[in-house]
RNA sequence: CGGGGCGUAGCGCAGUUGGUAGCGCGCGUGGUUUGGGACCAUGAGGUCGCAGGUUCGAAUCCUGUCGCCCCGACCA
């Protein structure tokens, strides 16, 4: 048909949120579900946008003082078991092995066979495993601090997943460290939140609160545990990045003890961190449209898309040449201190299609080049931030010379777009009755409510009584954050005393 | 694991009271086109999720089972 659609997704973010999400996985071939349940396959244009994730991520590590490292992904069942609050908070979700051969059952069946004497659980984290070499690792304070991190996948039999922010097995880093005292291990914890907070922002373009969990929301075994929040368009919250003070938890019960100066023997301080390709599902939620992926330019895994357009054999030869001057010439200039990275198109497509594939992959820049603007020494450029109608002829010098303010105007669009979004929708409240207003849907049908809520700024204290109204209304308490002015107030639910405001939203 | 929806061609779907499978998009080929998600023609492509059962006959009815999506429960 000649006619365009007016959107590339269907359904819009209106029309079903959750559908346009999978929607928008799809169209822009980032990942798609895989026969084992949960599990998905992340195909090379959503695995490029979580390795420049990697690589930005692991450049930071290295910066503080990080090192890199390799654990193993099977945990004896019995290291499992000392840590009793870690063992009751993943029990439910670990996947485990018993058996470690196959032989051949009826009918060219195969059956497992070899049982093993203790069965192995496949890491949902790796505290246990890792803090049995640190046990072994750690003697003297002179050995402290020890600052590890691990790319690995890592799995959790989660009830119900979703591509990206929920799926049995994830990619993720974990950073486990040791400290020789309950300050240091304080300020790593709060260092590398800090971290995930300047990646997110900038780098993801994606506005996130800094704060501090409740004690029930904590990781199982955790003093402290911080997170980053970020509002996806939903207004949903989405946990980002988790950062966590262990306390002297986990060295207890693994044994990482070391003589301090005095010759006493103390057991140490560990802190554990972690990102995961959530962060992918994040940066969808938060950036994207109804005409697909939207990409922040530093971690777009292609800045610029080239298309040569030509009829006859001599104009493809002559702007095939053209298009690839202009590449190379691209390619060697630089935005946020990386080079450009540029590609070709010269599949034999027609050009809307095209052009509509990049749109979908949410390419932040697209490059049309035909023998008209050969000619004029010029090109014809779409930003993905801008209508897909929205193009316009620019000299190529020109072009080329503002590219990487282009770049770097696009992604602190986003960010000021995101954060224009997030301050909207965070809201002080401070009566029971505003804050049952502002998180209920005008819609009945509980499968078509319209866009609600957000993040409730509000005075709360941790009690039985409240969970139950949190429940009803379908919020969780978020966080405590950070920053921002400490206030004097009382609970909305209790009228119990508070010191700080809480964040509560509706969350994924 | 509870409630709801859905599994039919690569994708999206139709298939009414059971009679041996169709449409659109996409794909192949030929042609016409060409600054834009083209058009005409002509093809290829399906054990109707899987396993049983009822029947002369099942995509359709029954039972079981697996998977996906949504709402819950759960979620470092």
């Amino acid at each position: 048909m000649s006619k365009a659609q007016l959107n590339a997704i269907s359904p819009t973010r209106t029309e079903d949120y959750a559908e346009w999400y999978q929607q928008v996985i799809k169209a822009a071939d980032m990942a798609e579900n895989s026969v084992v349940r949960g599990c998905m396959v992340i195909k090379p244009w959503g695995y490029a946008i979580w390795e420049n994730m990697q690589r930005i991520l692991d450049g930071k590590f290295k910066e503080t003082g990080h090192e890199n490292a390799y654990f193993p992904l099977f945990i004896p069942l019995s290291l499992m078991e000392k840590e009793a609050q870690h063992v009751e908070g993943f029990a439910k979700e670990c996947a485990v092995v018993t058996h470690h051969r196959l032989e051949a059952g009826p009918n060219g069946t195969l059956v497992p066979a070899g049982k093993l004497d203790e069965p192995l659980v496949v890491r949902p984290t790796s505290e246990m495993i890792i803090g049995l070499s640190y046990a072994k690792w750690v003697q003297s304070y002179r050995d402290l601090p020890i600052l590890i991190n691990q790319w690995a996948n890592v799995v959790r039999w989660e009830m119900r997943t979703r591509m990206f922010l929920r799926t049995t097995e994830f990619l993720w880093q974990e950073g486990h460290t040791v400290h020789a005292t309950s300050q240091e291990a304080v300020e790593e914890t709060l260092r590398m939140l800090d971290v995930y907070e300047d990646f997110a922002k900038n780098y993801l373009a994606m506005p996130v609160i800094k704060g501090e969990k409740a004690p029930h929301e904590r990781f199982p075994g955790a003093d402290d545990t911080y997170t980053i929040e970020a509002m996806m368009q939903d207004r949903k919250a989405l946990q980002a990045g988790t950062s966590h003070f262990l306390g002297q938890n986990f060295s207890k019960a693994m044994s990482i003890k070391f003589q301090d100066e005095k010759g006493d023997e103390v057991h140490a301080w560990t802190t554990s961190w972690g990102v995961s390709t959530r962060m992918v599902g994040g940066l969808i939620m938060t950036h994207s449209d109804d005409d697909g992926l939207v990409l922040p330019p530093r971690v777009a895994p292609k800045h610029v898309v080239i298309m040569p357009i030509f009829k006859t054999d001599e104009e493809k030869t002559n702007v095939l040449a053209y298009c690839k001057a202009l590449e190379k010439e691209i390619a060697g200039s630089y935005y946020a201190d990386e080079k450009i990275r540029v590609t070709i198109d010269s599949r034999d497509l027609r050009g809307g299609e095209k052009a509509w594939q990049h749109i979908k992959k949410g390419v932040p820049v697209r490059v049309e080049v035909g023998p008209r603007d050969m000619a004029s020494d010029s090109v014809f450029v779409g930003l993905r931030t801008s209508s897909p109608k929205d193009k316009k002829g620019v000299s190529r010098s020109e072009f080329v010379k503002n590219l990487p303010q282009t770049l770097a105007d696009m992604q602190q669009g986003l960010y000021d777009k995101a954060l224009a979004f997030h301050n909207e929708h965070t809201v002080k409240i401070d009566s029971l009755d505003e804050l049952k207003k502002f998180f209920t849907s005008k819609s009945k049908d509980e499968n078509k409510q319209e866009a609600h809520g957000g993040f409730a700024l509000v005075h709360w204290v941790e009690d039985a009584e409240t969970e139950k109204l949190l429940k009803e209304l379908k919020i969780t308490h978020r966080c405590i954050p950070l920053e921002g002015p400490a206030e004097e107030g009382t609970c909305i639910f209790t009228g119990k005393p508070s010191k700080k405001r809480s964040i509560l939203a509706k969350s994924y």
